[in-house]
DNA sequence: CATGAATGAGAGTTCATTCAT
DNA sequence: GATGAATGAACTCTCATTCAT
């Protein structure tokens, strides 16, 4: 039982997650899930009350295959600036892609539900990511591929300048020479600076 | 007519941006503003056949008080690194407010409208404010305030680290100090340099 | 628009009544009103939110038309033995009428919504009746027909009776001849006593 | 499996009247009933159909605790007043009871299935009383503690006013007083006279 | 027998939108 | 122009009832 309901509800997140994508967070009906899911009315509601609910399973079991592909792409024995420069590569597939996301559902629902300090899924993965940005910048700073006084400071500002773009790209589109152009800014950033 | 007619539409938009700034941009239904305005149900329909008009008219007539206070409070002789000062204490004001504020609605309508290269109020409002911190930092950079080669970048990037703390502040929250860090570093960038 | 209002919501009502008295209280939605009606579902919540409201104004207008028949049909100069007699007759009427009243919801609703101290509907129509069967039975013995001397307690008695006999047609069916024997019981004990 | 399987029902039934005394007798679910049981939804229809079945299992087997504490009550040689007295005693803490008791469940059930002249519960349980009452009176009479010329018209009279309180109680609430007084009043209406 | 997931009918409720006045 | 009553579509949610296991 537990086994076929997990797979049930499984597979109910795994068809929301497409809903979501598609039309954001507040849209979202139980209706609209209930009918991609091909189950009925009622049998939603056995696993999730609303989309708020559905919605946050989807986050939750979403963040395994979030960065699947980055990390496989990392050769063997890369340089510091080599993967950071994969890292905004990735990044910057992620703010082009005009693929549906669930970028823009997340956006709409922690709007919505801003107040969440510790468990916030948002503020996790921006300290993660600037975590991993700063060690690079260290690694770096010591084989001295680059030169930084402020690691941290210089991680955190490359990952505000990615939300930044990544917020522009959502709600007004850019165009790929933007994205690299401000890339290239913090990079150089690092680099030269003598 | 058209005057009567023009002060009505007025009285609507106005009433109706508190209902945005409440409710944001997708929560808002046509009955919230016809309650708020006092108006009857018929008559919204007149000047308005959606929220979406309302809406956009909203922000057609917002940008008159946008940056007024800032503006006001600049001191007749001051240097350009005064001047940036202030803008970026502006912004900083804004990010942190906890009044409710247009600001989400915004985000909400484009992320919805997305498709409009040129008349974009946030793209126009970005454009703007990038030009202004160019024109400063050049003139700093003249006066020896700042060292910048790139004035044009660093306004760009100034902006778009803006853009990521919005947005920060708005789903997740961050402290002051944050702000401040961030600021101060992309300060720090702009005068040292030796 | 009070009148029409008012004149609509007085349809409502009047249509209403018949469903109560056909299905009860418990058993009746907004629906089985929408349809008597010939209303739009939207249509009935602009005057009613729930059944609640519904009954509640139902009981609040019937309270007219009540007991007309039993004031038309007294005598100009009738004797209180009389006046009583008339009286017992009509409930005794209610009391084995096999069409339809409201009289089961009402007590349906009450069962639900027993708080109400002062201006329970119930209370106040019991009270009204004890007082005028006490005052009828206070002349009856001023001028020679009864003889009592708590001509109060022999009102509420005779009462609680009908209350009970009520309450036994409603839940049992009883036959007239039960009704005939209880009535004669209470005014036997008003007359005899010598 | 007769034996498992009466208990089983028993079990369901003594649950489900807890849920009608709660919750009357319309109101009640299946869900309700399941739920209160600790039963599986396919369960409960093995041996109830729908909510009336298990209510009519509920009125058929609590009718053995019905009087208990009362009959327990009687001394050995107590006089037929005193009897009497205790039976009013206790069909007074019923009437005031605020416990939650079947009461109004077995008034809403009786409401929707009038029609059962012969195996009707309340009738029988009416015409039992009543035919105690009778024969107490008649002792009574005998051993001069009472004067009545109509032992059975007086039993009546007495069970219509227990039942008519027991309805203003159930629909107003009535205070204890006006349960002393009715019952007072019929205990005279039995003694003086004369 | 027993379970409980699943179904689908139906009640409740809210609004965008229309239209007679 | 302006009003607000009226409509009906669309959504949410709950249960009685069934059925594969």
């Amino acid at each position: 039982m537990g086994d076929k309901s997990a797979q049930k509800k499984k597979l109910i997140v795994e068809r929301a997650r497409r809903v979501f994508m598609e039309k954001g967070y507040k849209e979202v009906t139980m209706k609209d899930i209930v009918e991609e899911c091909d189950i009925s009315r009622g049998g939603l509601y056995l696993y999730f009350q609303n989309t708020r609910e559905v919605f946050e399973e989807v986050l939750r079991c979403g963040q395994e295959d979030a960065d699947d592909g980055f990390e496989k792409s990392i050769p063997e024995h890369a340089a510091p600036s080599e993967i950071l420069a994969l890292f905004l590569k990735e990044q910057k597939k992620e703010i082009l892609s005009k693929k549906p996301s669930l970028n823009i559902a997340v956006y709409e629902y922690f709007f919505e539900n801003k107040m969440m300090p510790k468990e916030n899924l948002l503020k996790k993965q921006f300290d993660a990511a600037v975590y991993i940005i700063e060690k690079l910048i260290e690694q770096g700073t010591e084989n001295g591929e680059f030169y930084c006084e402020d690691a941290r400071g210089a991680a955190r500002n490359i990952m505000y300048v990615l939300e930044g773009l990544k917020i522009a790209s959502f709600t007004r589109g850019i165009p790929e020479s933007a994205v690299d152009r401000e890339i290239m800014y913090v990079m150089q950033g690092l680099i030269a600076e003598e």
